[in-house]
DNA sequence: GTGAAAGCGCTAACAA
DNA sequence: TTGTTAGCGCTTTCAC
């Protein structure tokens, strides 16, 4: 990497007219701007941005910290914070939790160093589950701001971007309802998130409120073979007409084990999931989905967290919540539009 | 963030006086030592990490160029990269170049300015058929070392870290041949990528030795409607047995249509597919699929790139391209057992 | 119009 | 054993 000094010396020139003359300073003389920047072109200058950052005292550069990145719905909101730090000037450095408190924290520690201006993550699974807030709060006393998304810590007083899971999953089991459909169960591998939490508790409102079945919920774990656990499940509750599928996979295999015991989809019995338009489209017919706007809901996290950084030091913001709607994707494993 | 300054000041002792203490030297005093020690702990101090990488002139952060997040086996490559890197006490600065010659220079213009200390990447679509390669040469001729993994561009020398591609599709169509298939279907929307090249030509490899019937080649585009193109496809071709996925959806889609269509699986056709685990399962009987080992091939990226890094400054290592065996995992949608 | 010098936070060679 | 100093690459204030 070509330096401000060696430019200097190959002109005969001090470092800071070479600095100035880049930066366009209006002190510099036509002819000596001519000079420096020909030169910085051919040897295709560019300042060090270490240096830089240690002057300004900002690296430009977000920490996200996600849970898992094989996750779908996890990759997209990271692909919408990257284009849009991207946009506004500013990298990215990831890190993964693994859903782990320890590698949460550790993660924390390891860029709170001065190698990040501030954080957008989404709260580990183990996190949740210990309720532990301790290592956020010390983060933002530090001084680095952190943005929450998806499953967020409440009782942390900062930006969060969340989905409306809670209100969604109880439209979309009311337009179960609206079906004539007489037993609705509800599909989650997620229970131990926030976020499925949300959406159970909508399941249930919902059947509750209708007041004629009693909720019935399938729960599974992380490493359960859905495809044995969904066919247990439809062979004991040979009746269920509906299913509301709190994560990104059961949905699709609902609907291909309905099809394989000989039931018709959507005529005997509905499916709608919560996934992405990729995963919707891997059964036959495609599910009907609930789509979070991963992509948006990245952009608003890397756009709370830019304006906070960048807000002048008089201005203190106050946190913001903001909560991006869904939308009910109307494939073809239901009866109605759902709306 | 505090400083070795502050510290100093409150012990009424010089900076280099901490700086040693808290490194271990043998110079300092055991006393001065747990003085500094303590006062550190109790502030926390960690130090300052860009002025490290300004000091030592490296930043032990490593640049992730892949053109696209939310393909699921690029994803996994991400995480064995991050995983392996931070094994190593390396962080890694992601950014997506979406498929885009424009984008990918960006990034890597972007980051060469200090930012990094080498690059791992997959070359975007685009760039591959371009075929331009002088942006990563010149990055290479600013002293930055790149790990090129999946799609790589053989003209530049660095490291590499490849699939066996053209082998183990030939295989994988060879044992669809001694299952006594006789009309093997190819199915690709990785057509202009060079490993999708490279399992077309395995394929057609197996299909011409073998000579009994000609190669039949479905290639799509990342927009259609895969569902509609393979439908309309097995309509023309209503005799074909086998199936043989390059990318990793078509083979799901293909089982769940021949399903659909009233063919039995794998009774009255085989299907095998380049795939993920989690996809393989979408669909009853499970797709037969080919595993990339996505995390090892981003582990070994990544040991590549810090292993040249880490190198004394005499021996300059020759650059290595690992190839990273598949494996072909045996579900049900083909007769026997693939190997 | 140009240059010298300080300083961001740190390490390390050298001095005391 | 401890402190002084220089220097990593850059910007910026202040002198000339």
């Amino acid at each position: 990497m070509i330096t401000l000094k060696q430019l200097a010396q190959e002109l005969n020139v001090s470092i800071s007219t070479v600095s100035k003359a880049l930066n366009n300073s209006e002190e510099i003389g036509e002819e000596t701007v001519r000079r420096v920047k020909e030169l910085a072109e051919r040897y295709n200058y560019s300042p060090n941005k270490v240096a830089l950052s240690l002057k300004q005292n900002k690296t430009k550069t977000i920490g996200v910290i996600i849970p898992d990145i094989l996750n779908h719905f996890l990759a997209k909101v990271l692909f919408g914070i990257e284009r849009e730090a991207t946009q506004r000037g500013y990298h990215i450095m990831t890190c993964i939790s693994n859903e782990s408190l320890e590698k949460e924290k550790e993660a924390l520690k390891l860029l709170a160093n001065g190698s990040v201006d501030g954080f957008i993550l989404c709260v580990a699974e183990e996190t949740q589950i210990k309720n532990e807030i301790e290592h956020f709060k010390k983060t933002i006393n530090q001084g680095l701001p952190i943005v929450m998304f998806d499953r967020v810590a409440h009782d942390v007083f900062c930006d969060k971007v969340i989905v409306d899971d809670f209100d969604v999953t109880y439209r979309a089991v009311k337009s179960l309802l609206s079906e004539n459909r007489k037993k609705i169960a509800f599909f989650s591998s997620v229970d131990d998130l926030s976020v499925g939490k949300l959406r159970s508790h909508g399941y249930k409102k919902a059947i509750l409120e209708h007041g004629q079945q009693d909720v019935l919920e399938l729960k599974m774990k992380k490493d359960d073979d859905y495809q044995q656990k969904i066919r247990a499940f439809f062979e004991e509750h040979r009746d269920v007409d509906g299913i509301l599928s709190a994560d990104s996979s059961s949905g699709v295999i609902a609907i291909n084990t309905a099809l394989h015991l000989g039931l018709k989809v959507p005529e005997d019995i509905s499916v709608i999931g919560f996934t992405s338009q990729s995963v919707s489209e891997l059964s036959i017919p495609k599910l009907t989905t609930i789509r979070q706007h991963a992509k948006q809901i990245g952009a608003s996290a890397a756009d709370l967290l830019i304006k906070r950084l960048e807000k002048k030091h008089d201005a203190l913001l106050d946190f913001k919540t903001t909560i991006v709607k869904t939308t009910l994707v109307n494939n073809q494993s239901t009866l109605k539009t759902v709306s």
